[in-house]
DNA sequence: TGAAAATATGCCTCGGTCGGCATATGTTGG
DNA sequence: CCAACATATGCCGACCGAGGCATATTTTCA
């Protein structure tokens, strides 16, 4: 029980639902044709990302709305945060190379 | 075999381990001291962060040093980006009420 | 009220993963 | 070459998660 944050994420069709609701609030069923996957099981998955806290139901009828939730991927943005200024300085490293390659000119490809 | 960036990320112990590794590279035995977890599954966990780019292996003299390795957290970042905009409005909201509660003052705590 | 729509839940199986443990592999110094 | 150190690998048992499938639950509408 509990799936945390990172179990979440780990899923592909975790992380696709979470995508498509990008663009605005989904039906299950919508959910369901979009990404090809049984019923039940995006059900499940919806389950998992409800207990991540990363979405919320709303009833519609009789259907249930699911909004994107973003506040826990903040987590995520602060874990990786210490990380960013690595690969900013091997970039800066492969951009200076580039750069003096550049300058040396010569055959293209 | 081939784990994945988001299954190498979904475990404790390994986002410890890059954790760890930020400050600088570290042999095994370091890991396992700084960790309290048995060398064998430090090794296994290493293996993952192998297959998964995350981190690079050196051997020195009867020693492996391993080392941070951030570039495929670049697709983690790519990954989050659009999500940022998203936390960044609610974020925006939340200020907004804070900034109304604090116009209104009141008792602390 | 009753049927159908929309969704959730339960059960089963399977493949994968984690930890514990023993052991293989490789390296160094004597 | 041998002993020790450092690390990797193999095997095991337990468990968790995912998909397939049937079914329960809730809601609507005629």
């Amino acid at each position: 029980m509990s799936t945390t944050l990172y179990d979440a994420l780990a899923d592909t069709t975790r992380r696709r639902i979470l995508d498509l609701l990008r663009q605005g609030e989904l039906p299950v069923n919508d959910l369901v044709a979009a990404l090809g996957v049984a019923q039940p099981n995006v059900s499940k998955h919806l389950r998992a990302l409800t207990e991540a806290g990363l979405v919320r139901a709303r009833p519609e009828g009789r259907r249930r709305v699911y909004a994107l939730r973003p506040e826990p991927l903040r987590e995520l943005d602060v874990w990786l945060a210490p990380y960013r200024r690595f690969w900013a300085e091997r970039l800066d490293a492969l951009e200076a190379r580039l750069d003096a390659m550049d300058d040396m000119k010569g055959s293209e490809d």
